[in-house]
RNA sequence: GCGGAAAUAGCUCAGUUGGUAGAGCGCAACCUUGCCAAGGUUGAGGUCGCGGGUCCGAGUCCCGUUUUCCGCUCCA
């Protein structure tokens, strides 16, 4: 089977078992949007809450919070959204290729320019040491032409981008005559805007409703509550503030299951330290958030780093971890040192001191923040890609078994009487009433055993507890285990301890140390 | 957004030159059950993705559209 086959069988296996379905699929579905069903938002939970026991619980200098969706839209401004998510883009209908508008003017001025320059370097040349530059680019009509014209482009660049005009930025474009730099042509579609940032009104009344976006990503929520938090919990730096929570990004083109969707889920710490301190930490969080990863289970081959070359404007280091999902290594977590660019930002923009006044040095200053930030939905579909196995069995036959750590796995216990007999079902749904306290558990009795086993295997479940007759005397049952199938009798008191040592999260988290 | 492919029962799919929508599995009820998708009986479930058009007649031909997959493109 190729790796498109098998991706293809995951996403049936996930909708047919309850895992994820397509949003709104009775109405034919929305673009790149999913639902969690009743497996799905099972495992999705225990994620979360392995991150935020290992996060918060493991450290003592990190908290969490849960901050809004809806924030006050300078937000936007001062994170760099509003300038860097929103651009008119052309499309080029010959070459298929894609601009934005503004930079492909950008293009030409920078031409037009250069064009100026080469005059003023002949104009070097013929002149000498009495060379003026002002005076030859004030009066050469080479230079003046060349001038006027950016000035012109420019003003109605400006003009139009202020307006937010995109058919006079179009008509801009066509009145330069630019071509396309790889066909050559000057036939180009409208401009469209794209607006990453989703936007919504606050207000019913109309006319003072005032547009706030959906954010874009969590971390706002921490940097615009720093104060707050580090006052209100008595912090001492080094610490850490950790949020799960929706996100919004209206992705041009947004594919792969649940890989890039528009409506998701991130798990974000911000560990904020002492300026120079950055590297240390930005190297501590890197393993131990690899460390995080690989004590799930899904193999250590199967995640690499990844460091940027490239550096974002507010980074001065930045890494992904990637993981090998069935489309290839692609990004599931960033660990970014952003300096204390966002503090900064916000102090800058609210007019709040956002400062930290450390005992130790008897001074204040700006923390340096390192980021860790995780796709949820990601992180749900590497380990369904990976938990997801079939398996030809000795018989012949195949079985489709989600082999997930016990942690993770939506249900922990099935309790299946192995016929359907009054006398066995009343045990069984006492054995049940014992464990479900505890335990995510199912109940079944109807088909034969083996089907139910399968049917277990199937969303994963890793414990199958079986009443038989010998039951009745000898107060025991058989434990079957998920991957080994392989079945053991336990005393029934003995179940509880069994099980719960399988899906421990101290266990778990002690790894991490 | 562009190009290519696909869409028929819950799932996997068949459906001939246009002529009354099918199979296997699954699902529900009952009977039978003795540890890895067992058997029997009965039953439910489909305006063939959606909207137009051609035709006496469309799952089948044509146009549009939605969703999904693949390749571009995009992803500070």
């Amino acid at each position: 089977m190729t790796q498109d086959e098998l991706f293809k069988n995951l996403i049936a296996h996930t909708k047919e078992y309850g895992f994820i379905f397509p949003s709104s699929e009775i109405y034919d579905g929305l673009s790149a949007v999913y639902d969690y069903g009743q497996m799905g938002s099972e495992l999705k939970n225990n994620i979360k809450k392995y991150w935020w026991d290992a996060m918060v619980k493991l450290h003592e200098n990190i908290v969490g919070i849960d901050s809004c969706i809806f924030m006050h839209p300078k937000i936007w401004k001062a994170s760099g959204h509003v300038d860097a998510f929103n651009d008119p883009l052309i499309d080029n209908k010959d070459s298929k290729k894609r601009y934005r508008a503004d930079v492909l003017l950008e293009d030409y001025i920078a031409k037009l320019e250069a064009k100026a320059n080469k005059e003023v370097e002949k104009g070097k040349k013929r002149f000498g040491d009495s060379f003026n530059e002002q005076q030859f680019r004030e009066t050469n009509p080479n230079v003046l032409r060349e001038t006027t014209k950016i000035q012109q482009v420019r003003e109605r660049m400006t003009k139009a981008l202020n307006d937010n005009d995109l058919t006079a930025l179009r008509q801009l474009i066509i009145d330069c005559e630019i071509a396309d730099p790889i066909s050559g042509t000057k036939n180009w579609t409208d401009v469209r805007q794209f607006n990453l940032m989703f936007s919504t009104q606050v207000g019913s009344v109309s006319d003072d409703a005032g547009t706030i976006y959906l954010r874009p990503e969590t971390a706002q929520g921490i940097f615009v509550n720093f104060l707050n938090v580090q006052k209100s919990g008595r912090m001492k730096i080094p610490f850490g503030i950790a949020q799960i929570g929706k996100a919004f990004r209206n992705e041009i083109v947004a594919r792969q299951f649940i890989f890039r969707m528009r409506e998701f889920e991130q798990m974000e710490m911000q560990f904020f330290v002492k300026p120079g301190e950055e590297m240390k930490w930005f190297e501590y969080w890197k393993q131990h958030r690899l460390a995080w990863h690989t004590a799930i289970g899904l193999g250590k081959e199967n995640y690499r780093f990844h460091d940027h070359e490239k550096l974002a404007h507010y980074a001065n280091a930045a890494t992904d971890i990637e993981f090998n999902f069935p489309f290839g290594f692609k990004e599931l977590e960033g660990i970014h040192s952003r300096t204390d660019y966002d503090l900064r930002r916000h102090q800058e923009f609210s007019g709040k001191k956002i400062q930290y006044f450390d005992p130790e040095d008897n001074a204040s200053y700006t923390p340096y923040d390192i980021e860790t930030s995780i796709g949820l939905d990601r992180t749900v579909l590497a380990v369904l890609s990976s938990a997801y196995n079939v398996e030809k069995l000795e018989n012949g036959e195949e079985r489709v078994v989600m082999k997930f750590h016990p942690v993770l796995a939506p249900v922990k216990v099935a309790v299946l009487p192995l016929v359907k007999k009054d006398e066995l079902s009343a045990v069984a749904q006492k054995i049940m009433d014992e464990l479900k306290f505890d335990f995510n558990c199912q109940y079944e009795e109807k088909d034969t055993i083996g089907k139910r086993y399968r049917r277990q295997d199937a969303i994963g479940t890793p414990f199958c507890v079986t009443v038989d007759f010998d039951t009745l005397n000898d107060n025991a049952v058989t434990l079957r285990e998920r991957d080994s199938m392989k079945q053991e009798r336990v005393p029934i008191e003995k179940i509880h301890e069994i099980v719960a040592q399988k899906v421990s999260m101290k266990r778990l988290l002690e790894q991490l140390k």
